[in-house]
DNA sequence: GATGAATGAGCCTTCATTCAT
DNA sequence: TATGAATGAAGGCTCATTCAT
């Protein structure tokens, strides 16, 4: 179904920004849908926005549907990549890695244009659950076990407390997700700015103190 | 097509119960929109889901939208009561009262239907911000608050590290929602079960040994 | 169909205000009607402003248009009645006669209240044959020829021109109602005041001078 | 049901003819507003009579009211532009120019579709009054004026009584109003045809010869 | 490749009317 | 007599989608 794939890469010069089409496309749906959500977006915006007529968005996807899924599948690979380089396979106390993959987590979702997208699933997965679905293939079951399994590798070495490595993920991340959430959503604020990195340290200060090895303390 | 018949058939066409009435279509109306969504949920629907007329509903409620503010204020006050009795203006060590506290909202938010409004004005609170003003009024303006309360009189009394009360209220709570989350949207679960005991022991341990004040250790 | 009329003359003094319930569901409807026009108007609005619930008007009347007939009729046969009073069967000049006419015609139409009823037959006769046809029947073809045959006799009698009776009773009211007209639609009024009686002081000049016989100038 | 096709069989489902739609509808319009009311009239209906899909008529106009608006617009501006066109800035008697103006108005009203948009106005003018003060600048405010100048200067050249201008305006024009409204509404005729010009005969004699100054005769 | 024109299906809301009480 | 409760039948408007050009 989607169309918009191999094939584009080679742009000629006398088709106007032919290749970029369904990407500003994509862009203009990405801004709308997470501004009024789903439905509340028409297609008509969207082609108004990438400056195309609202047939012409037909010819790069098949439906407003597959917008949306073009949308999540753009944004999360490239998105958990990133993810992933940071989580090293590393041997030892997972603590300082840990705290450098939270960092950089908490920048990236503090950049509006690529908090959008986990918004949005967020949004639409009830009534979209392939898009719930492909977000969890492609995102979330790839980066979260590697982070538990770091998470377990620190157990496994006394590094850390013997924790479950899987509920303890939910309180690495959890305070982070709640953060933006209140921020994102109802616009609770802790003294007055995002306070993100504030946050963080607050948060990893007492986990990590948490996870000290019983009987080292 | 669909005329609501069926199962009816000890009911008179007209019925006279105007007093349950209300209630009967906000149940209809959080259950539909729980699963479908604000906007994909017909008027209809919800009044064939009540075993109402179309226009029956609109003799309760003034407008579609009205339904769904209805419905989260119907369930925020009582939502909001019941937790913040939990929390009594405790002097001492408030790990214990914050542990109750933690495991009486995961056991209300175990419950579908208590779910399901929180649930709701996630999903709707982006396109009706009325909503989600209520329910911040109603709902967070009114707990946060009180349990940020409690851990900052934790501190001022020395039972527990010298933390930011409002960043640590993150901590606090935000691996139970994430948890929640990724069981109801993502469809990950832990082991098998929700475990939602299981989260909270750990991540309670965790937390209250970061916590234990530093000189103790 | 109309069931309020006859055997309701001897009003019991147990039943509140009974007999004059009709009446008072007319008069809200003239008001509503006149306002807001037949089509704008609901049952439940004229119902609220008469006092009743909306049921009970269908006591009274089988439908809202028979609200509109009986309006009408109610209205018209007294006007026309007290119109034809004035119009006593005069020989002689009718100047007088017709001055005297036409200032009584012209105070009635002052009075908002016997100003709405030929205003609300004039927009719905289209729609409402009926109505106008009534309007036509009760009220015109009793006036209108009366006032045509007075004419006539003047001209027979030599007291004024040799006119066409008919078309010359379009000269004679035609200003009045397009004064009214006028200042009612559009709100053109000459001065600042409707001035209707200077109107039919400069309008009857005029027009009694042109109806003098030709030779006696 | 009733799909509109028919007759249509030379057409394909999709024509292209943008430029002369919006006439077309404003046609359909037309029609149906003036045999029905504008409440009366669906909106389908006018898409139906001008060949086109209930969706399309919005491509055309934003709203049922803006069809109305158009309607007015469309009739009224050279309606009013070929009135004012006879009105020439007269120096002398003003009689000979009012009989010409007053036979003009007179023959185009007698065209139904000429005559349509004012009677529309009238009945709307109630619940639209936007429609009503349009037709009030674009016609009434420009046209009335200049009949009353022409009275005016009649006057001041002592070639007709000494008359109140606006006043005698309505003398003028009242009766043609009422002669076409008995017909059109009541179907109160005449002899048996509308014998618009034996009315204007008829009245212009009286009138002219009433506005004779009064020493002259 | 691109679009203006068009539409079928549907949704929220209204309202005259009915009926059990 | 009087009404609260209920509904069938529209009606205005929107929108994703299609097609001829």
């Amino acid at each position: 179904m989607e169309k918009h794939s191999a094939s584009n890469d080679r742009e000629p010069k006398f088709r106007r920004r032919a290749g970029a089409r369904p990407d500003e496309v994509l862009d203009a749906a990405l801004h709308l849908f997470t501004e009024a959500g789903f439905e509340r977006t028409t297609v008509e915006q969207i082609a108004h926005r990438a400056g195309l007529s609202k047939a012409a968005v037909y010819l790069y996807f098949p439906s407003k549907k597959a917008l949306l899924a073009g949308l999540v599948r753009r944004a999360v690979v490239p998105l958990a990549d990133r993810a992933l380089a940071q989580i090293t396979s590393y041997q030892g106390d997972p603590r300082p890695v840990l705290r450098a993959v939270m960092t950089q987590i908490a920048t990236n979702l503090t950049d509006p244009s690529v908090l959008a997208v986990p918004k949005l699933v967020l949004r639409e997965a009830v009534t979209a659950p392939e898009i719930a679905q492909m977000y969890r293939e492609e995102m979330l079951d790839r980066v979260l076990p590697a982070l538990t399994a770091l998470i377990a590798q620190g157990v496994a070495g006394g590094h850390i407390r013997a924790v479950d490595p899987s509920l303890t993920l939910r309180s690495l991340i959890g305070p982070v997700f709640l953060h933006i959430l209140l921020a994102e959503v109802f616009g609770i604020l802790t003294g007055g700015e995002l306070a993100m990195q504030a946050l963080i340290d607050n948060h990893l200060t007492l986990l990590f103190a948490g996870l000290e090895p019983e009987g080292k303390a």
